[in-house]
DNA sequence: TAGGACATGTAATCAGTTACATGATTAA
DNA sequence: TTAATCATGTAACTGATTACATGTCCTA
């Protein structure tokens, strides 16, 4: 009946339509670079469009075009009663959630460390430490304003998750930046060219 | 020239292949299983496959089948010179390094918290607080066959990230439970009606 | 003798991205 | 008047997964 499987950016997006109001592809697209990202990534304009219209086909979105009254030509969405049945559903998670997945480029590279001048991996690593601190202070930056705009409990509890999981990525970058200086001076023959010894 | 655009999944494999010694697929598929997974997911074997052949077209590796010596058909792998090189360029990444990919669906789901019943939800993060305990096992389990077999150094580096992370993956998660639990019996620190104060 | 690990692939599908295209409205 | 933001889409591509298919070798 309700269930055929919907891949979870579709759920994330109709969850963005959970929440009272209604809202267009756009305010969908900006809301999820603000928060749903920090968790779970944010969708491209593009693919909002497409699952949006997926939605509405499975009759869990409803769309109004605006009329002459408002300033702008947009489609606005609202979730329905299928829509957030479907969604609770989805949210009650029957066995199984799915697995976190993870890429990390820059832990990559230093898996790699071996091919690289240190100097350089150093860069890079460091680089990741800035762009994460960055990353922090949007975090908290969305916090704050969440406890207007965004006043939802549940919301919160998982930026405060998202700030959390920043702090510890930059403790995590700092961490790999010692390991890294400690092999550099001293510890251990880090030989680019070292023989097949074992 | 070298650098058509590649996937970094294609790096990752020819990476597997960056220390020494020749290996099958089946093999590579395994060790991204041990190690690789816990800072960028395991690919699945048909990935592989098509990546070790993509990689031989580009002349990156080089395949061996194996001779009646041995007892099971095989095709054994080794990196090239140009795929050495290749590499580094690659691992020491001109400007962009692209960026961490996190989807986390138990907290997509927290944040849709307000559709679910408190002790399912409950029950979702505690069944993903053992999964990831699980996993910190699995990662020091790695960590100290890494010892022997794997006494590379910056593979160890990585590993030792991923025991940190997977540290924290926990912490964050009970962090995430006692929210739940604050939430659910009133003792919410998030006062609802919060003024924007300055 | 059966089941599991080893070993390699094909086929179909799809999620998701990038690039492109268009045009209105608003603020500088 | 120019740039940014709002707003919505199409087209092409590809990364990656799942399911399937096949067969060998090892061990309990």
């Amino acid at each position: 009946m309700p269930n055929s499987p919907l891949p979870p950016t579709a759920w994330a997006v109709l969850g963005l339509l959970s929440f009272p109001g209604e809202r267009t592809g756009y305010e969908l697209k900006k809301w999820a670079d603000a928060s749903l990202r920090f968790f779970y990534g944010a969708p491209a304009f593009s693919q909002i469009y497409a699952e949006l219209r997926r939605l509405e086909g499975l009759g869990y979105v409803t769309s109004r075009r605006s009329g002459p009254e408002e300033p702008r030509a947009k489609r606005a969405y609202a979730i329905t009663e299928a829509g957030r049945d479907a969604l609770a559903a989805w949210a009650a998670g029957g066995e199984d959630v799915g697995a976190v997945s993870l890429r990390h480029p820059v832990v990559l590279r230093v898996w790699l460390g071996h091919l690289a001048a240190p100097e350089r991996l150093r860069a890079l690593v460091e680089e990741h430490l800035a762009h994460a601190e960055g990353e922090l202070k949007e975090v908290r930056d969305a916090l704050a304003r969440a406890d207007g705009v965004e006043a939802w409990a549940h919301p919160q509890i998982a930026l405060r998750w998202s700030e959390r999981h920043l702090v510890s990525e930059v403790e995590l970058t700092q961490g790999m930046l010692a390991d890294l200086d400690a092999l550099a001076h001293g510890t251990v023959n880090a030989a680019p060219d070292a023989p097949t010894a074992e």
